[in-house]
RNA sequence: GGUCACGUGGCCGAGCGGUUAGGCAACGGUCUGCAAAACCGUGUACAGCAGUUCAAAUCUGCUCGUGACCUCCA
């Protein structure tokens, strides 16, 4: 099989091939949550994204450190509480501890991504558990001269980096265009340019969290922690960063400007960024008031959705389209996604079921090829979908006769379907929704069903219309199928 | 204003110069007492205008439209 996988690396604008610089290792580094408020829709399609990458490296058979940090101090607010802490905002509000406050989206974070099966990073460092690293940090900064102090704040100079580096790489930005285009912020006139961005910040009256430096108390700059985490955890240099297209700038160009400042290194070689998720085409964001919580999602319990929509339905709707590009939000395309999922499930189902033949019409190493070969292309779980798809087929196929599959072919077909349906697209069988009914419930059908075959066996199909009809009414469907019949309540 | 994307058939969404993406819906068929479900099969497309090429949805230019970033944001 071809092995060779192939990354977009958005610093280069290019698909490169993986060589990872330790293998069997794979560093990997994503910008997690700042956790003062609940999870949406849009920040699990990115969570989502690298949890592929994850999966799929380690499917490949690489050992991957996968560092996903948490984001509990440090991010500004930008209207008319400039200058304070997020969450020291947020705690302030709710008469809370600030850590309250961490804790509480810490945990609703969690369990949201067990929701959609996205499994926990190996390291899920905390920016507050890193202090020191950070400081160290800044000192290193200081030391090679592209930081400088002021009144308690330190500042990273741009300028002064440019004339070594260069500052906009990631981003496609030249600092003389950005200079047309800042804003006022906090602090601006402190600083030597306005480019220049806080490293660390001196905690002013009021501010909840902040912590003693050599700079006096404060707290550290915005985009600090995940230089100094992923350094810590990864080193000067590693293979993948990702993150949401949002964070490219300037998150993402001060950390590779802080990296090379501080330990010379650029850091990740790879730069990933995962696309937004839309809705009627515009960015899903807490300031649009468009994005769903998970469980509005589930429940249906929201004014643009027309109904729920089970977790992994979502996910299967998300990994039907790449990362790399917009997805939009709409009751069309996820009713279209529940039905896709059920066909794929129903096919693995199906597949169990199936009897071996002495011989073989199919050709189950093709389709594996053909498989990876789609993961391999930069993680294109839309086309190993529909590769899938292809397999569905074919088992659908075998099953009514019109194609034939060994035993060994049948045993590899299944691993094949086990391995990219459930360790690869990490789907999750689901709990027959239906069947939540009480055993008494289902009894109690069980019954209506046999008086119904009872009714169709003497011929008497008013009879067996009617328990039918009657049942569709309080909302459970018969369907008949040569084996007997089955029901779904719902 | 600057930077960067995108515009594909009824809907979603692949496509990275030449071969059917795929899913949903629609239509036809099989099965069924009928129905539902399931399964099989089938179609319509590349925003517009020029250009490059034997060949363009795919490359170039222009026009129109949409979006993201430039400020916290996945």
């Amino acid at each position: 099989m071809s092995s060779t996988l192939f990354i977009t690396n958005t610093l280069s604008r290019k698909k490169e091939e993986f060589k990872p610089l330790n293998p069997p290792h794979v560093g990997l580094y994503v910008c997690g949550p700042t956790v003062y408020s609940d999870v949406h829709l849009g920040n699990v399609r990115s969570f989502l994204s690298f949890d592929i990458v994850f999966r799929y490296l380690s499917y490949l058979g690489y050992k991957v450190r996968y560092v996903r940090n948490i984001t509990d101090v440090g991010h500004l607010v930008n209207d008319a509480d400039e200058g304070e802490d997020k969450i020291a905002k947020k705690a302030r509000l709710e008469e809370l501890e600030p850590m309250e406050i961490v804790q509480k989206y810490t945990n609703g974070f969690h369990d949201v991504m067990r929701i959609f099966n996205i499994l926990p990073p190996s390291i899920e460092p905390t920016a507050t558990g890193h202090l020191i690293e950070q400081m160290e940090m800044v000192k290193r900064i200081i030391a090679a001269g592209y930081g400088y102090e002021v009144d308690g704040s330190v500042y990273f100079d741009v300028r002064k980096y440019n004339e070594d580096h260069n500052y906009g790489e990631l981003s496609g930005r030249n600092i003389d265009d950005l200079l047309s285009n800042t804003r006022a912020l906090d602090g601006q006139d402190q600083k030597l340019d306005p480019l220049d961005f806080a490293i660390w910040k001196k905690a002013e009256q009021g501010h909840i969290m902040f912590w003693p430096s050599p700079w006096g108390e404060g707290f550290p700059g915005w985009h600090l922690e995940c230089s100094a985490m992923s350094t810590k955890y990864l080193g000067n240099e590693f293979d993948i960063h990702g993150g949401g297209m949002d964070l490219k700038f300037p998150h993402h160009e001060c950390e590779i400007a802080q990296n090379i400042g501080a330990n010379g290194k650029n850091g990740p070689r790879i730069w990933m960024h995962g696309n937004m998720l839309t809705v009627q085409g515009r960015k899903m964001a807490k300031s649009e008031g468009n994005g769903f919580t998970p469980e509005e999602l589930i429940t249906g319990n929201h004014k643009l959705l027309d109904q729920g929509y089970s977790p992994m339905t979502v996910r299967f709707f998300m990994l039907q389209s790449h990362y790399g590009s917009t997805l939009d939000f709409s009751n069309d395309a996820l009713r279209g996604a529940e039905k896709g999922y059920k066909r794929l499930m129903d096919g693995y189902e199906t597949l169990q079921s199936l009897t071996p033949s002495g011989e073989s019409t199919i050709d189950v190493a093709a389709l594996k090829e053909a498989c990876i070969d789609a993961m391999n292309d930069d993680f294109s779980t839309p086309i190993l979908i529909s590769k899938l798809f292809d397999g569905v087929k074919t088992i659908n196929l075998i099953k009514t006769g019109a194609e034939k599959a060994s035993e060994g072919d049948l045993k590899e077909l299944k691993e094949l379907f086990h391995d990219f349906i459930f360790d690869v697209l990490g789907f999750r069988k689901e709990d027959e929704q239906s069947g939540a009914g009480s055993d008494l419930t289902a009894s109690l059908i069980e019954l209506a069903i046999s008086l119904r075959k009872a009714a169709k066996l003497n011929k008497d199909f008013t009879t067996a219309d009617q328990i039918r009809e009657e049942l569709t009414k309080i909302g459970v469907t018969l369907k008949d199928n040569p084996d007997g019949t089955d029901f779904i309540i719902g």
